[in-house]
DNA sequence: AAATATACTTACTAGTAGGTAAGTAAGCAA
DNA sequence: TTGCTTACTTACCTACTAGTAAGTATATTT
């Protein structure tokens, strides 16, 4: 594979995650890696293409990650799974749920399609760790396995969008109101 | 004030929380409206007027509403705030901070201010409620008013981006899961 | 009756959007 | 050495973007 295209899947997933789908152009990507916009759409044909891609990449590293923290204990597979999202926070960029979701009505059939995926994936694997910690005793949560992972996933995925408005660590505020209520 | 003056800013609210501030055009407010695209930049210049106008107008809705709850227990006024979320929901809308927040980066200056207004007063006033339901012994959460206060908002404002997504009622999820926690 | 304000329309602009057709230079394969 | 593939560039297209200058019909004020 080329460098070129991984250096234009790399900046489209920055800006995609910096400013969302709608507010980015091949120009965005052409001009810093200082090739042509066609270029581009040689790599990318349509604009969907790159968006594509850049959610089947994500969904990988997820799938990759889940395996590695796979023989942790719950709590610490939670703690992982929150880690994500501070990572994205000390860069400055939302994950890609919250910056691909908010468009999701404009977004073309094919794209809605994968990203719908990569939902159901993230929300099963996250039902399943509080499911299994519920059973073995380590959480004590009285709601149910999906709604608890409705509450995290849903709660981490604002406060990256939030930080900037806020300027405040909403981040951290609302990793400590999970943890203590497990 | 004229009607299509309102009529322009419900369109551009109901466009906004659809679609997002960057996927929406003066076209796309012309057309249904039947008027030129001239005749919306007679009521609002520019872009920015338009968004600023919606934003002051939701932080009077907003103010409205808290002053209307505020003989409520802390209990019910959290029951009312989640309300707004249910009637969103029932819309297929995201609420305006969830709809303009993602695109904090790309908005002019002056949407910014005001954005981070609103957001300050409503957390404020959540946080608010929830130091007044704490101190009551109404609520018997173990983290700060602060933190359970961003907890709320960050997975209110995330269910109404994920549900057309998941296609599942995140938001009763969500609401279960904080109302258990009080 | 004349002046002014309101609420537009007509007609336009410069810039950008995503996308494409055709050409090209370099490397590899038969 | 001819042909094919890869990775582009040049040059272009149509549609749309926010925005503006100038004109107009109607209503209100003086």
């Amino acid at each position: 594979m080329s460098d070129t295209r991984t250096d234009i899947l790399n900046l489209a997933e920055k800006l995609i995650r910096q400013r969302g789908y709608n507010a980015f152009s091949y120009k965005d990507i052409s001009v810093p890696l200082q090739i042509k916009n066609a270029a581009v759409h040689y790599h990318f044909p349509s604009k969907a293409d790159l968006g594509i891609a850049i959610i089947e990449r994500t969904r990988m590293h997820f799938a990759r990650d889940a395996k590695k923290w796979d023989q942790l204990a719950p709590l610490d597979q939670i703690k992982a799974f929150i880690g994500i999202y501070e990572a994205n926070q000390a860069q400055r960029l939302r994950c890609f749920m919250g910056a691909l979701g908010h468009s999701y009505e404009t977004l073309p059939t094919a794209m809605q399609e994968v990203l719908a995926k990569a939902s159901a994936e993230i929300r099963s694997w996250l039902e399943g760790v509080l499911e299994k910690g519920k059973t073995s005793g380590a959480f004590s949560f009285k709601e149910s396995p999906i709604e608890k992972a409705d509450l995290i996933i849903t709660s981490m995925l604002s406060s990256l969008i939030l930080l900037p408005i806020t300027k405040d660590d909403v981040l951290a505020n609302v990793r400590n109101s999970i943890l203590i209520s497990l």
